[in-house]
DNA sequence: TCATTAAGTATGC
DNA sequence: GCATACTTAATGA
């Protein structure tokens, strides 16, 4: 893997503040793996063995309910560091990471996390910082699922994906991946009729617009009140 | 207000 | 032409 090229992770952040050598020295350590849509890259509750960085693509992290539900926890954007459990003292993954797209990953052995986080000035803050994003996400997520009705977390859910993977379109931000009906009824508590439903709504009031699989944000500022948490 | 059931249409390999 | 995605209506908790 030596023709990974270092201009790939001096802009992110966890590598933002190291020299050029150590870029170096951290890439010919790592491996890049090529995952089609769907392929599961770990599995909740499994030996924890890598982590990762993704470089392309996105992924949906999973969890799943004993009676066989899915649940999705987050997605993963690229430039992000997936599968840190070791950062929490894990020795399990707490949950499935999902290509959702074509992706690509750099991908480390777990030994050598205690090695980065030591010789490598910034990385175990900006890890902290991910991590820290992650779980203020999941909180604003559990309030939401608490204490708003259904189409205000699924205007919610919308408009953080268009924030966090959208890509500009003739006449709006369009979610970057292959996205279901029943997807989505998976990161808001609901049922993929609900979503159906509501999606079909906000396409005649112009909201909208979506094809199978592909959703596009036409007004993010109606959607926003909808969502009922005007910024 | 929303899930469930059921029955249909649309879309893409 | 088949599987999967999606839509819609009816019903009732």
């Amino acid at each position: 893997m030596t023709q990974l090229d270092a201009s790939l992770l001096k802009d992110l952040p966890p590598f933002s503040q190291l020299t050029r050598s150590q870029i170096r020295e951290i890439l010919d350590q790592a491996t890049a793996k090529r995952y089609e849509p769907e392929t599961v890259i770990f599995h909740e509750g499994f030996e924890v063995d890598r982590f990762y960085l993704l470089l392309d693509g996105y992924l949906r992290v999973v969890r799943t309910t004993p009676e066989g539900e899915q649940i999705i926890v987050l997605h993963i954007s690229p430039g992000q560091l997936f599968g840190i459990a070791p950062a929490l003292q894990r020795d399990t993954y707490p949950a499935s990471a999902i290509a959702a797209s074509d992706s690509l990953a750099l991908v480390w052995p777990t030994r050598l996390w205690q090695e980065f986080t030591q010789s490598y000035p910034g990385f175990a803050t900006e890890s902290y910082k991910t991590l820290s994003a992650r779980l203020g996400e999941m909180q604003t997520r559990i309030t939401e699922l608490a204490t708003q009705a259904v189409d205000q977390r699924v205007a919610a859910a919308l408009l953080r994906l268009a924030e966090q993977s959208g890509r500009a379109v003739g006449g709006g931000v369009e979610i970057d991946f292959p996205i279901t009906r029943q997807n989505i009824s998976e990161m808001t508590g609901t049922t993929l009729h609900t979503v159906s439903r509501l999606l079909s709504a906000w396409e005649k009031a112009a909201i909208v617009k979506s094809t199978r699989k592909r959703v596009v944000v036409t007004d993010p500022q109606r959607l926003q009140v909808l969502s009922g948490t005007p910024r």
